[in-house]
DNA sequence: TTGTATGCGTTATCAC
DNA sequence: GTGATAACGCATACAA
């Protein structure tokens, strides 16, 4: 393959002035831009990015690491991650961790070796572990979704999920409904942590008999949904109501509804955390709190760069953007 | 950042000791081999991989370009390959072109600059362009899921298309249809194509009048499968079967459908290629024309990886899988 | 089994 | 505006 070399001797300069061209970086005359430009097409010259990196310590390459692409909300936000570093002349590579730590570790070391320039994550545990060790070979990172214990030096963006449970139910309540159950994701994780509490919270702010609480912890997915509400639907007496803390959860617990012989949401109403993206539901049905996924996605890319760029300011940020309510059908009418 | 020099400094040894250690090639001795461990770990020592490229050419890095990540097909698909891949030891980056022939060649662009050792490809367009410019520099390369001018010299790991959409007609005509309508997807890709062949084989083979055929091309979208819907219930008269192209039309035309006040199957048979995933639908019910999309990205990685170890034999080889017919409620009943 | 010298392709630094 | 030189961190070739 041709170098910058070759390049350089078919246009007879030195190999410093094609790399400014290419670059666009100090200064070149226009005669020489194009014999320069002329003989990278005759060589079909490429670049070779690792000598770049290697030598300029810059690579413009993130990464984004999350526990789920086949999540519509993560596909939402991995988008909004692109478009940002796209626009800011960075690709980025995307990591899958199934929600564990170990494909984590693999996943960040692989990513440090490769020296990209900057890491987005949304951790698999709320310890600070992981982000000590990116931290420590000197790359900037950003935590998506979830929170980090606060002796963590980190940016964060994430989403109200404290207060968006709290509505949902409250919404719930609201309709007459007094049996209400959470099923929720991983105790481990935040997210599924803050929807139990606003769940709570919006449960004694009603007075609602604390024994009535029920609440069931257990993994993001749509067959963990289908479990949590097969045992939930056996309580006695039966929810009238159940919370999914996420999207696949609240397919799962659909489906376990229906199997049971019951309807959604004339015999049990139902609302859930994430909206299903229009083009794989057939219609819209889940009342929601939905989260600004691509936003989310957007903003922390946009914070990263300007840790690159060192822009931002000294001390950490935290950003945590509002849930937006969506009623639909699956959460009924009032009762009486 | 602590450098291979470093850990040999620290262990006592020379640089290249600690490289062949490393990467387990050449003989230490186990001795050796502890202190420089201890050392890595004690200096956090993070082997850079842009170095290790540029001296050894080898990145282990594949790079998987598609044109629809959102879309369940190519999620799987892309699971295959991820899975393939990381058996081998080798990482792979994710790239989106949306069906957009600019995008391809930006990306193949930077992942021939990145010197990833070899590419997937879901090309956007029939030509052997894109192919041609890989080759030229090197770089081993494998198309997935759509066929190519013959004229290219390459590797395809793609479906039976043209069977599949042969049977699914097959079984509508055995119903008994005979104003079947075809929503297929971009006329330049042969997916879209062959699957419209298949429906005129099964069509003419039924003896079916050729002016009753009724063929429409867009794109394969949701939005593009209810627009095409929405323009073939208006046609008089009306067909009394649709076979989407994907599974993605299949949902707008479902939508369109139902907005048209009719049911499926009771007042319009359907039938579709791809199945959805079970944990994005509360129930399945599209009888589908399903390909093997994990087996087709761990089938296509196996190929590569045989090409870039040489194991692979000269001559270039499609490999072409059966799809499978599941039949479900939207095909409905045989009619008289 | 271990080490020395060298170069991969590019850009930072300094000089003209 | 342009160029010579060195260096980035590592692994190949060869030697011991």
């Amino acid at each position: 393959m041709a170098t910058i070399h070759d390049v350089a001797k078919r246009a007879g300069v030195a190999s410093i002035t094609v790399s400014r061209i290419i670059n666009h970086s100090g200064y070149f005359s226009q005669e020489k831009r194009q014999r320069v430009e002329a003989a990278i097409v005759e060589l079909g010259y490429v670049p070779n990015r690792l000598a770049r990196g290697l030598r300029s310590k810059r690579t413009n390459i993130l990464a984004l690491v999350l526990t789920d692409i086949t999540n519509p909300f993560f596909t939402t936000l991995a988008r909004g991650v692109e478009d940002a570093a796209s626009d800011a002349g960075f690709i980025v590579i995307f990591c899958n961790t199934d929600e564990s730590e170990t494909e984590e570790q693999k996943y960040l070391q692989v990513l440090l070796q490769q020296q990209v320039d900057g890491i987005l994550l949304v951790p698999t545990r709320s310890t600070s572990d992981s982000i000590e060790f990116i931290q420590k070979h000197g790359t900037p990172v950003v935590v998506l979704d979830r929170r980090l214990p606060s002796n963590a030096k980190v940016d964060v963006v994430r989403c109200e999920s404290v207060d968006g449970a709290y509505r949902l139910v409250q919404l719930l309540i609201g309709l007459g409904h007094r049996q209400i159950a959470v099923l929720s994701g991983p105790k481990i994780v935040s997210t599924a942590e803050d929807r139990v509490i606003g769940y709570r919270q919006a449960m004694v702010e009603a007075g609602i008999d604390e024994r009535l609480q029920l609440v069931s912890y257990g993994a993001f997915t749509q067959s963990s949904g289908y479990e949590m509400a097969q045992q939930v639907l056996n309580v006695n007496p039966r929810p009238t109501a159940l919370f999914a803390a996420n999207n696949l959860i609240a397919i799962g617990v659909l489906k376990a509804v229906r199997d049971a012989g019951l309807r959604v949401p004339e015999d049990i109403a139902m609302v859930s955390f994430d909206d299903l993206p229009a083009n794989l539901l057939t219609s819209p049905f889940f009342t929601v709190a939905v989260q600004p996924a691509y936003e989310m996605g957007q903003r922390a890319t946009q914070l990263l760069l300007a840790r690159l760029t060192g822009e931002a300011p000294e001390h950490c940020q935290e950003v945590i953007l509002p849930t937006d309510l969506i009623i639909r059908q699956s959460s009924g009418q009032a009762r009486n």
